[in-house]
DNA sequence: GCCCTTAATCGTCTATCGACGATTAACGAA
DNA sequence: TTCGTTAATCGTCGATAGACGATTAAGGGC
């Protein structure tokens, strides 16, 4: 499953840095969207983040929508199914997921 | 929450590389523990190897223990809580159901 | 004792990441 | 149109990650 983990290692390495962890929780409580405020939260300069955006949106962990002269992002955790999938079959091997029916995933 | 979200970045991060990924699914499927087979399995020189086992033990997330000449590695899934608890945190609030809230992949 | 196996460590190299300032592009408002 | 705002991009730099061969340390078998 070679493909399968590398999908699963980019979305892992799209977590593995605290800024973008900061910039998840942000737009978790953030019901709406909001622009640069992101700059403001995270405490870095705005070329850094918005390539840490950059980076979250490769990934498809976010969406960004244009909205006039800014920005709106917004979280989209469905991405993110491969890496919990992953992390559930470690956690519970014995026990089935309650959504996958099978994912044979090992060889 | 900077501190927790290093922790969580970091077993993000040991999640973040193929290699590492087939060395987790290959402790999972094999219930004792194999030694050097790993680094067969992998493809890898057995330094290379050794570092990714390294990054692994030092994440939490597998353990070591001596068993002769050889050392019998085990998955310790507990240490990927954090992490689990993360991605949950961010794949709830959207809908209360377990999985696929929506399909919707807007890039 | 000696030898063989196993795994960790060292040293080196390349590639990528992360951060920054500066610049550029797009858009709305005056 | 011109101006101000916002976000992406560029170029650069230092730090880190990843891979490898070679070496070293620890045990077991002879």
């Amino acid at each position: 499953m070679q493909d399968t983990d590398i999908e699963i290692a980019e979305l892992a390495k799209a977590l593995a840095h605290p800024a973008r962890l900061r910039i998840l929780r942000l737009l978790l409580v953030t019901p709406g969207c909001i622009g640069g405020d992101i700059v403001g939260a995270v405490g870095l300069a705005q070329s850094t983040v918005s390539e840490h955006l950059r980076i979250l949106k490769a990934a498809g962990v976010i969406t960004g929508e244009i909205s006039g002269p800014r920005i709106c992002y917004a979280l989209n955790p469905a991405a993110l199914e491969p890496l919990a999938d992953f992390i559930g079959t470690l956690t519970a091997p014995s026990a089935a997921v309650c959504c996958v029916p099978d994912e044979k995933e090992i060889s």
